[in-house]
Parts: C-alpha cells; structure tokens; sequence
DNA sequence: TGAAAATATAAGTATATGCTTATATGATAA
DNA sequence: TTATCATATAAGCATATACTTATATTTTCA
C-alpha cells in the first residue's frame, strides 16, 4: 500500500539538502511564486555568492529551477521533480516565509519583470 | 490556515538529521516497532560504534527514545517529539525497511524480551 | 562601445561530519 | 567474583560543508 516514489539514497539527498537554515528558508521563499537572486540576498541577509552556492546545490539536485528574465535570474520550485512531494510535505509543516516578501515588497525592494 | 508547530531552525536542525542514508535506514526500521541496537549492526552491516554514534545523534535531538531491557538497549520512534509529525511524513514516503528485518527473523537473529 | 548591475564561479579556510580503533560501562551467567 | 556479552564513549583522522574574497560572465543602458 506504500506509495513510495523515491529511493532511500535520494530521499537522503533531498533531506541533506534540506537539513541546512538558508536552503530551507530559500525554499519557503520559492513555496509560492519565484524569486530573484537578490530578493534572496536581501531576505536572508547574507553575501550574494554564498546564495548562489546554495541556489546552486538546490538547482543541481533538481529541487528549483532558473529562469533568466533580464538581467535577473529567477529561481521557482521545480515541481516536477520526483522529490516534489516529499519537499511539499516538508514545506507545509514549517512556518511560511511570505511576510519576508511583503516586507520587501513594502520596502520597494521586490522585483517585477514583465 | 497554517499548522506548523515546530520553527524553521529546528525544522532544519531535524532534517540534517534525516539526511543520512544510515539515520534514515533506522528510522526506517524503527517505523512499526523497536529494535535493539546489535539489530542495528546487523541489517546496516556496519560497526556498532559507528551505529551507536548515529543514534545517539537521534536520541540527543529526541527523535528516538531508548529503553534498556537486560542487556539489550531497544531504540523505538519517539512519536511524542514536536518533530515527529514531521518524521511521520518522511517515513511514510521512502521505501520500507521492513523486509529487512523480516530476514534477520528468519535468520533467527531478530532479539526477542519477555 | 564602455560602464554598471546581477549573477556565477574559483580558491582558500575553518568547522562539522562520519568513520575507525581502543577502551569503558553495565548486565548476565558461570 | 570473574568472564562474557551488549552497548557507550573517547580520540584520531579524512572528507564534506559553508563561508569568505576575488574574479569572470552576461545583460542592460548611456
């Protein structure tokens, strides 16, 4: 009756990554709609090349995926991975990361691409 | 609408936890029931410093709780964690970790306590 | 074309992690 | 009490991780 889609290995991956405040964070940032590098910097306060870093491990283990838009570069939860679901249920237990980008979005801060 | 009990940092505290193909594959086995640590070493194949190592790291987080019996230490999910709904989730959906134990039964290695 | 902005990558470093081997503790049985 | 079994702990080591600073790449705009 196990509806199990992933392996235990790759679970494990996921969960690493996962396992770590920024990436977590990046993620609830990304639940709901896409972000842009700097929104990140901006959001979690830290230098613009460790977030690339991390975005780049999310990206590798195909858990968001970039879109370029300008001079931005976007990053969205790739839904369609096979570790979705389990990334889901992870991201509807901890606290929503929304009002992060409200306050941007009150600061001016928040970009908008058409 | 959110229900989410524990914080981002504990969240991610927990999942670095189960980011570990080891710790993951204990989980795993202690799912449905407990198990005694030379249980441990057996399916895992690996040395039982390096088992009692990583369960110790469960056990400090509380992710697991411990109960001697005679000589043997049975290690069991600790479903009354703040983490465990979030556990819950997780196991429900790697593969099962059952079968393993069902083989150490049939090799007549599986502990049994009165 | 050239400068500036947004992002990525590379290299270096300090700390964390997971294993190993050796030893300690605690329970049981002779 | 002494030996043995199950488990925990300690110490050492190799690798992984997450940051920093410096630089490269790509796009936009003047």
């Amino acid at each position: 009756m196990e509806k199990t889609i992933i392996g235990l290995e790759q679970a494990a991956q996921t969960l690493k990554l996962l396992g770590d405040k920024t990436r977590l964070t990046i993620l609830g940032l990304v639940k709901n709609g896409e972000c842009c590098v700097c929104e990140f910097v901006e959001v979690l306060q830290m230098s613009q090349p460790s977030v690339s870093q991390h975005l780049r491990k999310l990206r590798d283990a195909g858990l968001v995926k970039e879109q370029r838009r300008g001079q931005w570069i976007f990053y969205s939860l790739n839904t369609a991975h096979e570790t979705y679901p389990i990334i889901r249920q992870v991201l509807d237990q901890i606290p929503g990361q929304q009002e992060k980008l409200k306050a941007l979005a009150e600061a001016g801060l928040r970009i908008q691409c058409d």
